[in-house]
DNA sequence: TGTACATCAGTGAACGCGCGTTCACTGATGTAC
DNA sequence: TGTACATCAGTGAACGCGCGTTCACTGATGTAC
């Protein structure tokens, strides 16, 4: 019988659901293994028949975290034609997704979790976000920089992503558009605007067109 | 005799001190008044006689990276005539102050510092750094938009913020300069370029290069 | 279908540790006459 | 200049709490013949 893995299963998805709770409530350092085993109704020890300690349990988080914005982020895109459509679609997903659930996008992108050392699995997952923006990319007509060190870098880096046939200056694009949407969206779920009275959304969409604007122009 | 008070801000500033070494290496969580204490070589209550709590000192932290912080932008600006070159220089300096000492730059900006609700005393620091980045806006000259949501916000929050004579246009300027650099500093100092091999000075500079030649173009 | 054995979830005690904060107290430093 | 008093820094004990993790053990669930 496989009742028992799937119990297993479920054991572990509660466990983590609590944790994302307490994430939310009291940061990444609230999460408490003794805290969440009480709130399953169980004792501390219980637990580590599920994780082998605290860090993995966090190594977890971190990986769904990346895969649900990378599948949010991709979702939007495919979904979609024409790049200043998909750009649209690309960020607001973005945005909403951190909006919705400040806690999880500032794990993986806020202050780094002291003493936690991210392991290598969890990189495959963050690449993937940086694929779906990558699909938004204009096509590049003009003959790049290649001399640039900044665009030898960017072309090592898109070699070992196996971006395909993409080019350093589409690569650079890339990379802006992932900074500056993280520019908007971390400063509006830090409460940064907040004294400002002016609306993050506004701001945020205002800088989407900017964005659109510049690929257009190519 | 002022000796006593001498001596009183020596230790609060020696307090301070090592809270932010605590800060560096274990993140704000990290900051405990007993292990403060027993590095100064005292007794934990015995740091009650200078900070109220724990929080009265994160204050006191934050106000002094608020400080800081502006103080270092406006003095980049002022030092320098010329829109171009004084955003180059107060690009330059935030991201040298943030890069120097993240965790500071974090403590600002990163993620917030659950169940600690910042005092009104902080406000004011804060806006110092916005000041200095709207002393770099240049001339506006096309009439603006002015029925927009976003620029009506804009509006009232110059007007709070006593900044004379300065347009929503330039206005959102300002915010946009400081959303941008944020998001390249932001992405820096919690090592997200590091898997990329891309060094992140050169993806900051073509940024402020971007910014300098949308402010010449108007 | 029934019995013997293996697997595994969860318990409870324990280890060693650190935390913020209060309180009554001692002893040193300053002030006023 | 010397003495009486007030101020203040720091101590040590205590409160109540929570943490991650280990370990030997019980009892239930599954598997093999």
């Amino acid at each position: 019988m496989d009742r028992r893995q799937r119990y297993r299963e479920q054991t572990r998805d509660e466990a983590k659901r609590i944790a994302l709770e307490q994430l939310a409530e009291a940061g990444p350092s609230g999460i408490s293994v003794n805290a969440i085993a009480k709130r399953m109704g169980v004792t501390g020890p219980a637990l580590y028949r599920y994780f082998a300690n605290r860090d993995a349990l966090l190594t977890d988080l971190i990986e769904d975290a990346y895969n649900d914005l990378a599948d949010t982020m991709q979702g939007a895109v495919t979904q979609r034609a024409g790049h200043a459509t998909q750009m649209r679609a690309l960020a607001t997903a973005m945005r909403e997704w951190a909006v919705a659930q400040p806690h999880r996008y500032l794990l993986l992108f806020g202050t780094p979790v002291p003493g936690y050392q991210a392991p290598m699995e969890t990189l495959a997952a963050a690449h993937r976000s940086m694929t779906a923006v990558l699909a938004t990319v204009g096509e590049d007509t003009e003959p790049a920089n290649r001399r640039s060190t900044l665009y030898r870098q960017l072309s090592a880096w898109g070699e070992k992503m196996q971006t395909g046939d993409l080019t350093p200056k589409q690569l650079h694009w890339g990379v802006t558009v992932w900074t500056r949407l993280h520019g908007v969206i971390s400063l509006e779920i830090t409460n940064q605007f907040e004294m400002t009275g002016v609306d993050p959304e506004l701001v945020f969409k205002a800088e989407v067109e900017a964005l659109v604007a510049w690929g257009e122009r190519g």
